[in-house]
DNA sequence: CTGAAAGCGCTTACAG
DNA sequence: CTGAAAGCGCTTACAG
């Protein structure tokens, strides 16, 4: 266990021959050096080894070199799971690219939630933070005000003042979903949606609504908590009126998986008798039989471009709202043309 | 956006009355100062709001305050990045409690993961790390030895020198799904394994082949890829065999059910003519028809005793191997006798 | 274009 | 038990 001292900028200086100001200017790329000069530290730094110790950037002032993450925990849903996971590979990947580390936190409930991110700034952990499911009057937004930490919001609904989204477009998916259903001859749709409070939530329901209304379709939607259990009784509860919805649009994959299985139980057949739609595609919905037809979106990419937005924010420059690449609907064998349709 | 300036130990020494070195001190629950006067600084702090700036702890040579984990991309396998999102959530749970955070990086390939950690050391971001799905000769082992970073394995298989481990019974558990299948009637049994570098795939193979050797069986096992095509490939040629095996266990949750789907391809029934064995138990396997049998482990927990183990070897306890709960063998549908046992 | 110096907020020997 | 001071490795005005 070779504990070799770690290079400094005092040795960088000194093999270059110059003092240690002249070696920051130089690795940061600042004016104030000759280009002769820059490359002779450079090539220094370089024999040595040296790497920034970040600690010291952080203390003198300026970067820590480290955004945040604060996710509520998972609430045991296959799709959060997955979806978290995939844009945390994401927001990972263009942050290495360019040397900023993410500081995770997992925490339960909405306190904690705010604790953590009260903590990330007090301790100036983080540059800066993404925030993800914004909820109504979510009280992270006046938090992250009161402590000036810029933060990028992936997500999300309204143009929040100082703080930039990246955002795709749940409402044209879902209007995509609901007229797809309405070609295929289907009347009456059911929506089983996730927690009201979630802003995606909501737009997702609205924009159900609005293009059922406008399409002249009996539309109705339930909240749960994204969980397959409660899919079950609402689906169970559903299916038992009459008439009977033709169409079931949900909120998740394992909801969806719960749907099918419900109707099943009930001796209903699917597509035949009730068409299923999941959100948020998974390989689960390639897996299960009959496979079920999805909103997918690419939640890495979808990541990358909320981290690169964060950076820019962070480097100063001036960031709007961004709009991802939407979601796209993929159909697979849970849809079809309503039974009655056929019969007639 | 009131940019107040945070209170340092100056502020606080100033209002208790004392010196910085006393806060820090007091603060840090050293000895060198009376209780009456660590009572009075606490209350300061308090009153103030103080907050450690983790990096000028940092550059004064103590803890930075965060460990780190990297992951290799998880391989778009459903099973793989629901156990680390648990895991993670674990550890989250364990390091929170202690004010540590987690520095998480997510990276592609071999090269990037001893990359991460060697930068993990010398930016001095951390103190500590995790280490996951150890494989055979590990480049990781040698760069943490040589970067003298302190390491928890999480799994692992040998009793490595400074490297503490917790891990679970692996070999117990599949000793126990071979007996129940040899139980059941099976006689022919094929496991479908991961990649054959990890050593919890070499764990559970060589416990697989030794229990089945003991007990008379015969069996084979093929490594894959842990994805559900490769399952299926593998399956679709192990079932055309002919004395045609009667049980499969698969390494994970995926590609048992890419393997169910196989069989029912073929016109075998689950569990009539073949039964399956899922390893890590989720969601999925669950809400399959049939629902799977499977290996079940608590991920969460896994990850929290990992964690604390950390946390213990930073605060310079002695720490020894940890064995964690043994997984456990949930039974569901997907096993039953063989039918040619039944005919007799 | 370059060098010497102060300062970021803490910890830690070192004197009293 | 307490105080004054040096030092961690950087950045950044400030002089030359």
């Amino acid at each position: 266990m070779t504990t070799t001292r770690r290079p400094t900028i005092a040795d960088v200086a000194h093999r270059a021959g110059v003092s240690k100001g002249s070696v920051s200017y130089a690795l940061n790329g600042l004016p104030g050096v000759s280009e002769a000069t820059r490359q002779r530290i450079l090539s220094a730094a370089a024999a040595l080894g040296w790497q920034p110790n970040s600690a010291a950037r952080a203390l003198s002032g300026t970067r820590v070199g480290a955004v945040g993450l604060v996710l509520a925990r998972p609430a045991r849903t296959l799709g959060a799971e997955i979806f978290y996971m995939q844009l945390v590979s994401g927001i990972e990947l263009a942050l290495s690219r360019r040397s900023v580390a993410l500081m995770l936190q997992v925490v339960e409930g909405v306190a904690a939630e705010v604790a953590a991110y009260r903590r990330l700034a007090a301790q100036h952990l983080v540059d800066g933070v993404l925030l993800t499911d914004l909820r109504t009057d979510d009280p992270r937004v006046a938090v992250l005000a009161e402590v000036a930490l810029p933060a990028v919001i992936v997500g999300g609904r309204d143009r929040l003042p100082g703080l930039p989204r990246v955002w795709s477009d749940d409402a044209g998916a879902m209007r995509t979903v609901v007229r797809y259903l309405a070609a295929l001859g289907h009347r009456r749709v059911v929506r089983v949606a996730g927690r009201s409070d979630f802003l995606h939530t909501q737009i997702r329901t609205a924009a159900f609504h609005a293009t059922a209304d406008e399409l002249g379709l009996t539309a109705q939607s339930v909240n749960t908590d994204f969980s397959g259990l409660a899919a079950t009784e609402v689906t169970r509860s559903v299916l038992s009126e009459r008439p009977r919805p033709t169409a079931l649009v949900f909120d998740n994959d394992i909801m969806a998986v719960a749907g099918c299985g419900v109707a099943r139980e009930m001796g209903l057949d699917v597509p035949a008798d009730v068409s299923v739609v999941a959100w948020d595609d998974s390989i689960l919905c390639e897996l299960v039989h009959p496979s079920l037809t999805a909103v997918s979106r690419d939640a890495a990419a979808f990541g990358m471009h909320a981290a690169e937005h964060l950076i820019a924010l962070l480097d100063g420059r001036h960031v709007d709202d961004l709009q991802d690449v939407s979601p796209t609907l993929v159909v697979r064998g849970s849809t079809g043309r309503p039974s009655s349709d056929r019969a007639v």
